[in-house]
DNA sequence: TTGCTCCTCACGTCACGTGAGGTGGC
DNA sequence: TTGCTCCTCACGTCACGTGAGGTGGC
């Protein structure tokens, strides 16, 4: 019989380890003294250690070991669950790859630049939206202010006179789709739309023929490589850049057309620089 | 402002993360009703909670994000955290892929053999030891127990005279080294081995020229792999096999003799099958 | 009045590590 | 008497998730 310091030692095992294990059942100590409660191991518990420090190498939690030690499974069982471990650790492992291309990525950049980078990218999920657009293409970059101004006249001026219910925020009220393939600064084939509540009764909606304006749902995207820009519009190019760039070296692959939202700043007041605040969304998948 | 729920639909994070975020002084809410305390939020926030969002995707800590937003460190810090950062993602990568490797070989075992390892393997440390020894080429496997208890015999009349003090648990108080190079069943090179405390005076110790008998320090090893076996000594081989296979197939390298460890059972009774307990230990290093 | 949204605790997660405060055996 | 080893709580770790119980605005 050995002290559960010697037993510690023996087995290279902490004993506040030892202390948690008899707590959860996982190993009781051979006996423990009535009066003084100490702990006392035999040397043939080894085995049953080691069986638990394996198995929590092999990256199980201590209730699966727990599991496996007292109800003996079949070798069939031991097989499915070693199946779905490999899982686990290759998701893991790509996890972790992931992480460090990330941080290469952003060490490359600031070797290079000198700096961090601008804006910082995130990924995540839209849902479909309802939207009332129109379509245009846009000759020049410097023409895109006046072309959205006139396109978002005509899409409110169609909105009041179709019973449609416009949404607010948390919605973003407007976006622009761009369905250039890649980053261009002409010729931009340009959707501009306003978000509207699902019609209420779908054959009822009819579209604007006259003027190209229609109401249709757009959709959503499990992934999105997301960035905020905030300042005049004319700097949003650069954050459209820079998403471009980013998805091109995390070997992501573009399945939708960018999409402009704009959050807060959109004022009529052309002349003087406001300060817009747009996200600017990229559908992606992994390549 | 957006109520909590609107900000968090539109960067598409938790309200318990952001009140979390708020609690620890990351991303406060642009203001609080005094009454209701209602958080509300500023789009323009959105690029705060980007930059929090990106750095946690890197790995880092949050109080290391909160070190990065508030301390507004120069580039050169920067890339040294990301360094260090990227140090950190190799290493939990090479963890994530040695438990799917340790996964792996189980599975195949047990899809070869259609059951589970007999021997649970466990890598550990063990420390240096003074013992003292002896060391002979055993012809024969079957000759293995009378060549261990003539050569024990000589340890312990020796030890009677010299004055060094033998140790008991948890040390074991016998080990066998064997330095053959690799698996073998002839010509069994061992050394048997008793271990003592410290010589108090290292001058004073003379070692038994006659009978080859010497006391000396046995070195230590960062990395020895591990099993226990339990019953005749006859079948301690089959562990000392698997662990020569495990150690080929998990990518390391022998670095010193094959240790057992006597931890119970070596009485002098070698008539009747005697349950022994032994560990053997095979230091090994990573290829 | 009824939902809905917000709030603040408080506890759980996972596998221990680390004291605090106390006791038994040499 | 002094160390040493053991004991049992209890709390901390990390980044939230999940109720419980309560309130304000429509």
């Amino acid at each position: 019989m050995l002290k559960i310091s010697d037993f510690s030692k023996l087995a290279q095992v902490p004993t506040a380890t030892l202390r948690y294990y008899d707590q959860l059942g996982l190993l009781k100590p051979a006996a423990v003294d009535k009066f003084t409660e100490y702990r006392f191991y035999a040397v043939d518990q080894l085995p049953r250690l080691n069986r638990i420090l394996a198995l929590r190498d092999l990256g199980f939690s201590l209730d699966q070991i727990a599991g496996q030690l007292n109800g003996n499974p079949s070798a069939r069982e031991l097989r499915d669950m070693l199946v779905e471990r490999r899982s686990g650790a290759e998701r893991e492992i790509a996890e972790a790859q992931d992480r460090l291309a990330r941080v290469e990525q952003r060490l490359r950049f600031i070797e290079a630049e000198g700096a961090p980078p601008q804006f910082d990218l995130v990924v995540k999920a839209v849902a479909p939206q309802w939207v009332v657009s129109v379509r245009k293409v846009v000759p020049q970059m410097d023409q895109m202010g006046d072309f959205c101004a006139e396109m978002h006249a005509t899409l409110l001026s169609w909105i009041g006179t179709s019973g449609l219910v416009r949404l607010g925020l948390p919605a973003p009220q407007m976006l622009n789709l761009y369905h250039n393939a890649e980053y261009t600064e002409t010729d931009l084939d340009v959707e501009a739309a306003v978000m509207v509540a699902r019609p209420v009764s779908a054959g009822r909606v009819e579209s604007g023929v006259a003027t190209g304006v229609g109401v249709k749902q757009i959709s959503g995207y499990d992934m999105v490589a997301s960035g905020i820009h905030r300042g005049p519009m004319e700097d949003a190019p650069m954050l459209a850049q820079a998403l471009f760039a980013w998805v091109g070296q995390n070997d992501y692959t573009i399945v939708g057309p960018l999409r402009e939202l704009h959050l807060a700043g959109q004022g009529e007041s052309d002349v003087e620089p406001v300060e817009h605040i747009v996200e600017l969304q990229l559908p992606i998948e992994k390549s």
